[in-house]
DNA sequence: TTGTAAGCGTTATCAA
DNA sequence: TTGATAACGCTTACAA
């Protein structure tokens, strides 16, 4: 009986002569050494054969061919990629994938990625910085051939490991976002958002605490920079209260979420209130109650119109917030945009379809998944750093905010 | 100069004794060796502290925790896995992320999975049978710890795949559907609920092919059983339709999105129309057009109007397409439920906001995700087959079918 | 065109 | 408590 000893050639393991079934090794599973018996040759040749089948010679490609299918091969790509060092999954980090904005992106990137036979390793992150950098760090294990994550904003963490991955020749992709470029005056920083938004609201201290952190824990790494696909949010606030301003609104409201760590919703509020300012119209900054979206929205048209008569238009964080407020208007009688205007932003199917129609803001949703695919492939072939890319969006003006 | 020679020791790999920076090896990253060297231990011990802390003396563990941090080491999961043949990865296939029930899903399994360490490999199939079993194939490569798969019906590739899977002892989970258990007859198969929307539907052969090629090809493979959770669309098709003949209504429509592979929904469609008939009611089945779910709804409750106006209630495949009838009959002061009743599946936000609500069929989207956690988790821990569920859903009564 | 040998980075097993 | 050694299943490099 061949106990474990140094023979020169081991026992050829488990007979894998059984027809069909499974040779037990290992963990029981079938190997490229199966395979290579079934079809009389080395493990080598299947590989090969499997990588360019026109490396091996045709009859012995139909042996293996035969050979592969009676034994039901499966590649194990732990094994490939630890061998060749050369990974297939793109690594993806969400805040949330059940908001239909990132859903979307998600499947977009996995559209783009199908084709080139990647894989999508999709993590979701709640919002939280400190989960985000969990998350990447699990995700990381798995030596993945790109990285994907969802803003610029980050923990110091985070940013580390986005660094050291991009030093180790991975394209790291920020998505949803794309800085603004040389600004003139105007823009603040993220964190300066985040603290306006907590000042404006009421939320007990737990949660300004938590914004708080956000807003200083976020900034970004010595200098490191990294590939944007996205669009500005800062240009979408202020084109958002020009919208307003220029149907004559003087008294505005901006609308945020009330997602602590949803600095991009900040930015543009902290964009659309700089922007009404600078124009000399008075603005107030709301946060919408948690809970669900259209409630939440119906809520803040009655506190406004209870609370500050004098204001006619109000921009919202997204369109389930504004078409709340649409349909609370229109429960009671409130003319849109006679008495007040309502803007939402992303452009749900649902906007178009309200009456009145609901002005808003079209994004990119697929897009972004669909160009950051496209982006990070080009730089895993051609070896130079992904592209940035600033996609378009556009405000679509209806009724809503239809001018006086 | 060492060639690669047959000395007992191999020369210590690219002297680790660089301050912190990689050690260049192989494909140039930190490994446990690494660690080890500057912790003055071996590889094996680090890996113990990693697993285990406690089986390390403390000023071991210490001097490891140092050399971890200053090194900067990520663990390579494909070699653990590898080496220990234990994964902690779960794969997911849905028909589309962008599609907010199957995001939810998603997102719920995420949740259910974090806690437990385990990370979410997700592949979209584009409700393609086709997709669904080369993404499969792509997918066992990880050899995830579980499959987790929509629905019941898949090409026969694809249940050998799953098959093989379940006997390799890894739990397999359908979710979205759950079957019905001994009917009292007249459930017909999914095949014929396929062949059904095809007759009398008007779209063009290429389509027709590929519904009959999907009823065929997804018949269940020889008695295997897979851990299914989810709820019984027959089920729900039949209680739709007993709702609106409950209310008084003997002309009926379903109508059906169009999605030539969505077995699911042309199931609830057949149970409808069953229902409707085993009650001497009249039904219609109508296929929906494609493009944008609202305006597809709108236009569909036009020519309902318009060719079949004895109707005076219709069932639709989705809420969107619901809402969007709904719409159109507002637009055109249409009385609903007065002229006509709409009732919708899904439940989605929007419905209760309209006027007339819309009644819909609530679901279990997020709660099949932690459930397909809690059951595959559960699994994973006892050895034992993961346990099926059928999940609550409720026709939540609105306004839109208020009795007469 | 095919094969041999070595090694990828980790863990299981057994020994000290 | 720690270490030596041999896998895990595959691919690269080189040889035949």
């Amino acid at each position: 009986m061949p106990t474990r000893a140094t023979t020169a050639k081991p026992a050829p393991p488990a007979a894998p002569a059984a027809p069909s079934r499974q040779a037990r090794r290992g963990h029981g599973r079938v190997t490229l050494q199966d395979v290579a018996a079934h079809a009389g040759v080395t493990a080598i040749t299947v590989s090969r054969f499997l990588r360019d089948p026109a490396q091996v010679a045709e009859d012995t490609a139909t042996r293996i061919r035969a050979a592969l299918s009676s034994t039901g091969y499966v590649p194990n790509k732990q094994a490939g990629q630890l061998a060749s060092g050369v990974s297939n999954m793109v690594a993806l980090l969400v805040p949330n994938l059940a908001n239909s904005i990132f859903a979307e992106t998600a499947q977009g990137l996995s559209d783009g990625l199908q084709a080139a036979g990647f894989e999508l390793l999709i993590a979701s992150t709640g919002y939280s910085l400190e989960r985000e950098e969990a998350q990447l760090r699990a995700v990381l294990g798995w030596f993945p051939a790109a990285l994907v994550v969802t803003g610029r904003r980050h923990s110091p963490g985070t940013f580390k490991l986005m660094a050291d991955a991009q030093a180790a020749g991975v394209p790291v992709v920020e998505i949803w976002d794309h800085e603004v470029t040389a600004r003139r005056g105007g823009a603040k920083d993220a964190a300066a958002a985040v603290a306006a938004v907590v000042a404006a609201d009421g939320t007990p201290p737990t949660t300004r605490a938590a914004a708080h952190a956000a807003a200083t824990a976020t900034r970004r790494s010595a200098g490191v920079r990294f590939t944007q696909i996205g669009f500005s949010h800062d240009d979408v606030g202020r084109a958002m209260a020009e919208h307003l301003l220029r149907a004559g609104h003087r008294r505005l409201a901006y609308v945020d979420s009330g997602v602590a760590e949803d600095y991009r919703a900040h930015e543009r509020g902290l964009a659309f209130v700089n922007a009404a300012q600078a124009a000399g119209a008075k603005v107030t900054l709301v946060v919408a109650p948690g809970g669900e979206a259209f409630d939440a929205g119906r809520h803040v048209l009655g506190e406004l119109l209870r609370a500050q008569p004098a204001i006619t238009a109000a921009a919202f964080a997204n369109d389930h917030l504004a078409c709340g407020a649409l349909l609370e208007a229109n429960r009671r009688g409130v003319a849109v945009p006679g008495r007040m205007a309502l803007l939402g932003f992303g452009d749900f199917a649902i906007a178009r379809q309200l009456s009145p129609a609901l002005s808003s803001v079209q994004l990119p949703r697929h897009a972004i998944g669909t160009e950051a695919a496209r982006s990070l492939l080009s730089a895993l072939k051609s070896g130079e750093p992904a592209e940035s890319m600033a996609l378009g969006w556009a405000l679509v003006a209806r009724e809503s905010t239809a001018g006086g």
